[in-house]
DNA sequence: AAAATAATTGCAACAAAGTTGCAATTATGG
DNA sequence: CCATAATTGCAACTTTGTTGCAATTATTTT
């Protein structure tokens, strides 16, 4: 159930090596990984081109969801959560170590609500929290 | 006292051209801004360079916030509670309108708090909601 | 008020992140 | 196994941001 290969064919995507390939290494990275972590891991198996448009092909399908960093690189996860294409609702904190850089999701910690001020609608929300991640301390 | 003479009085920082007009440029902005849009209203009066220095001396005094966003272009907004050098302590949460593209500070909207799993120390906490804002609807 | 010193700026060059068009390749359904 | 549709790789480009260094400008000293 939590293989690459049935999650392609849960989201109707053709079987190809690069996505089996990215899907794999997020399954079993414990972390959020940037676009260059996986360059880093594939090498040259993959044009940099195919990384990013798998990337995107997988946060269409709910597959994957994006985490805003302040260093402009963005990091990528699975969606551990049933979000599905077009929708995701990954409602968990975001957790930034500053001593080992890594990005982590909190998965069972989530976002408290906020009561916005009237006028503003939300769709998404994001909580990022930066600090120092256990390993580090 | 909030003229953009008196903030790089305050901050021990020189006068200068540069450093003057982008003060003035957030002083006037509702919104966050991002180096490009504060490029497109200085046009060809300042270098890409020393914008983006003089931005960063903003951030190290405490005067200007960053806030992390999805596309990957770091947005600056004044800081309007007592950040000092060093120490900022803006604890508001940023609104993104998927319509209008704009970044506001709700500066009223304080990021309620989460208790993190054991062995998580947080510094800096942020929550940038996404959604329609009152203009937009 | 002018000279000396220190800080700031502009230029050129670079690096990293991400995008687009198009031809070649690969996957899939019949 | 063939046809069609989807995916990939390549080349070129854009945007965002950084660094070193010489020239300029602001501030301090006298």
């Amino acid at each position: 159930m939590t293989d690459a290969l049935s999650i392609l064919k849960k989201n109707h995507l053709s079987n190809t090596d690069s996505r089996r390939a990215i899907l794999e290494i997020f399954l079993q990275s414990e972390n959020a990984l940037a676009h260059n972590d996986i360059e880093k891991i594939t090498g040259e198996r993959f044009d940099r081109v195919t990384v990013y448009r798998t990337l995107q092909t997988f946060i269409d399908k709910g597959i994957v969801h994006t985490i805003p960093t302040a260093d402009n690189a963005t990091r990528y996860a699975l969606c551990r959560e049933n979000c599905t294409g077009g929708h995701h609702h990954d409602d968990h904190v975001h957790f930034i170590c500053e001593v080992c850089g890594r990005t982590t999701c909190l998965d069972h910690t989530h976002i408290p609500s906020v009561k916005l001020p009237k006028g503003y609608d939300a769709t998404q929300i994001n909580m990022i929290v930066n600090g120092i991640c256990p390993d580090c301390r």
